[in-house]
DNA sequence: TTGCAAATGATAATGATTTTCTGTTAGGCC
DNA sequence: GGCCTAACAGAAAATCATTATCATTTGCAA
């Protein structure tokens, strides 16, 4: 049994447990968010899952994704352009870099970003739910003799 | 000369130094802006500067936003709910605290995490060139002797 | 297998934001 | 002071992601 197949056989007995049933179009689109390993937003889902049963609607798609996301079974979330992306959730927690040229996103977590979050929250007398952590950078060039780009 | 004023006086010699121009309604709409002590949205702002001014349209606001921000001169967040909402850009830069109960936002500034986000950026091999910070957080309340809320 | 709640697909609706269209105005120039 | 015209303004239509509606289909438990 695949890592996928593990993936959708834990959400099927979720949702059994929520009232919920496990369709052929939930199966689809859980399999190409497991098989994903970069952020799609919910058109990309529908293009890549599109290809395997050409009958799914765009609707499902974002039908699915709440249901994902209410199940703890996928994260939300919306960069700079506003758009909700998504990816699995079963991992570890994780901020994201974004590319500004490429717009890649790159994931990485500090555990030292985390507790200073946590402080700072508390010095303002909060206790921290949660929150949302976005750098965007420009990959640096390895350092050269001289100057910027060498032809 | 209040404190508005001033700014709306700095904004208009850049607005100039553009080639755009100061008009009644960009002059409401900064003064709106720079007497809210909080982060509204386009339609916020509309409501408040529609009561100066019934004469204005949506349009305008959105448009002048645009304008604003273009000449740095307000700042622009989208929070969960991703909406645009604005604020003056004349200040220390600071990151957010948004209290998930009551929806307030409450300003505040860490030289360390400023720090750490660019040595964070930096290991990845990026230079960085912003970044956003939410946190999300409940008010904790003072230490009580006992559980929680007492009847 | 049958019944029915839940899910789907197609399509319309929503809501924030942007663009288009067309008429108005500021402000330098004569 | 009056003209000219690019920049503006307001209204309304267009966009774009997302959500709601509704008639039809489908899991799935009895």
């Amino acid at each position: 049994m695949t890592e996928t197949d593990r993936r959708i056989a834990v959400f099927e007995s979720q949702l059994k447990g929520a009232g919920l049933r496990m369709t052929q179009q939930r199966r689809l689109i859980l399999r190409v968010l497991a098989e994903a390993d970069d952020h799609p937003d919910a058109k990309g889902i529908f293009t890549r899952a599109f290809a395997h049963d050409p009958t799914l609607s765009l609707s499902t798609v974002y039908r699915t994704m709440k249901v994902l996301e209410s199940q703890g079974a996928i994260e939300r979330h919306a960069f700079e352009d506003g758009i909700s992306r998504y990816e699995h959730a079963d991992q570890e927690h994780h901020d994201h870099l974004i590319d500004v040229d490429s717009g890649e996103v790159i994931e990485f977590s500090s555990d030292a970003i985390e507790e200073l979050q946590r402080r700072i929250a508390a010095e303002l007398g909060y206790e921290l739910v949660r929150h949302r952590l976005e750098l965007y950078g420009r990959k640096k060039q390895p350092a050269r003799r001289g100057g910027r780009k060498a032809p």
